[in-house]
DNA sequence: CCTAACTTGTCAGTCACTGACAAGCCCATC
DNA sequence: GATGGGCTTGTCAGTGACTGACAAGTTAGG
């Protein structure tokens, strides 16, 4: 017995072959768009065929979105680690620290991903609805720094308002520093608006 | 010559056959579900062909986000109908009345719409673009308002981001009346959620 | 070596959506 | 009241995303 320190070797090949995928339809997505670029093409791109390419995303739609989820988790994570003595937006806002670091160590890939996103409909979309998982990783680590505490902790609104609002925030300075080309700093760009929808925090 | 009083025959009866294909299409969506519902039962059930649906309609999913365009245009109306001495917080919330009366009137169509737009992932996602468009049409309104007025009018995420934050805390409430099946108070979720965004407003 | 589990390609089909074309309709003008 | 142009409509054909079914090949384990 091989004891399960390595989950399968039919996984890793299985998220190599995820991960090459992901790859060619990215540089296919950033050459000619995602909408110009179809599955067949992708499926040609690795050799393989385009039935097959589903058997590993759901959709087209997911190769891209792929890359969301790990910020999800990341978030939460972040925001677990904060203290308890800060205050929920305080703490929210620097969860977000992370990102914005990488947006000024090398802004380039945030700025494809943000560009690719933006120009097929879809994918706005679908970004946006994936941040509705994000607001669910993150709101229960909310509820746990409420100010008056929750008391009916599954009808409370406040957990999820508070983090819907701080995604909400981030969205905009996103929006807002894709609009510049990277020219603002994205970190004034979001503290500006996070200020703004919550004086008196950080 | 008739004068322009009525914006022509023509698209009068073009408003009309949307109408009704809005209606039929409801009906369908509400009996069988959105997804189950293709796009030529809806025709044929107007008597008309596949093709001449999309001369109506960009998509089948149009057809259910019109009724979401005209509230984008109501809330702008209310916003901009409150008070300059009002703060902006709380002009917001009260933009939202005119939905949250509707929901206390009648409640079923409410919950109908958001059911239907909630179990099919494409409409969910669709929606919160939407509201990115309702943003754009708020956030104009909310920077004539802005405590430290703006001085660079089109690079501050300010007004952007409190309009964002409190069409998240709509949503939030709106998702948990939902989940209550309208069991809990629409008016309560959401001056709870946005009360804990933004305090000491309203 | 052999079998069971897994992967793959092929094929056929559905559904949303689009361009092109031809036929019919409405209406103003001659 | 015939006619010509504008608008709507159906039909047809095609694309692209996605799915189920099946058969063939590959791999792992006994």
């Amino acid at each position: 017995m091989v004891s399960a320190e390595k989950p399968d070797l039919r996984e890793r090949t299985r998220q190599a072959v995820r991960a090459q995928l992901m790859a060619v339809a990215w540089d296919l997505f950033v050459e000619q768009g995602y909408d110009a670029t179809t599955v067949d093409e992708i499926a040609a791109a690795v050799g393989m065929s385009q039935r097959s390419f589903f058997r590993y995303f759901g959709s087209k739609e997911d190769v891209v979105l792929v890359k969301f989820e790990a910020v999800g988790v990341m978030l939460a994570d972040e925001l677990a680690r904060r203290p308890v003595s800060e205050d929920v937006w305080t703490a929210l806002r620097r969860s977000f620290d992370g990102i914005v670091e990488t947006s000024e160590r090398d802004p380039r890939y945030g700025l494809l991903v943000l560009r690719i996103t933006d120009r097929a409909p879809v994918l706005r979309a679908r970004r946006l609805e994936q941040q509705t998982h994000w607001q669910e990783l993150l709101a229960p680590l909310v509820a746990t720094r409420l100010d008056p505490p929750a008391t009916d902790a599954d009808h409370d609104p406040r957990p999820a308002a508070l983090a819907a609002a701080a995604l909400a925030c981030l969205n905009v300075a996103n929006a807002a520093w894709l609009d510049s080309d990277g020219t603002e700093s994205l970190r004034r760009l979001l503290d500006d608006a996070m200020r703004a929808v919550h004086p008196g925090a950080f």
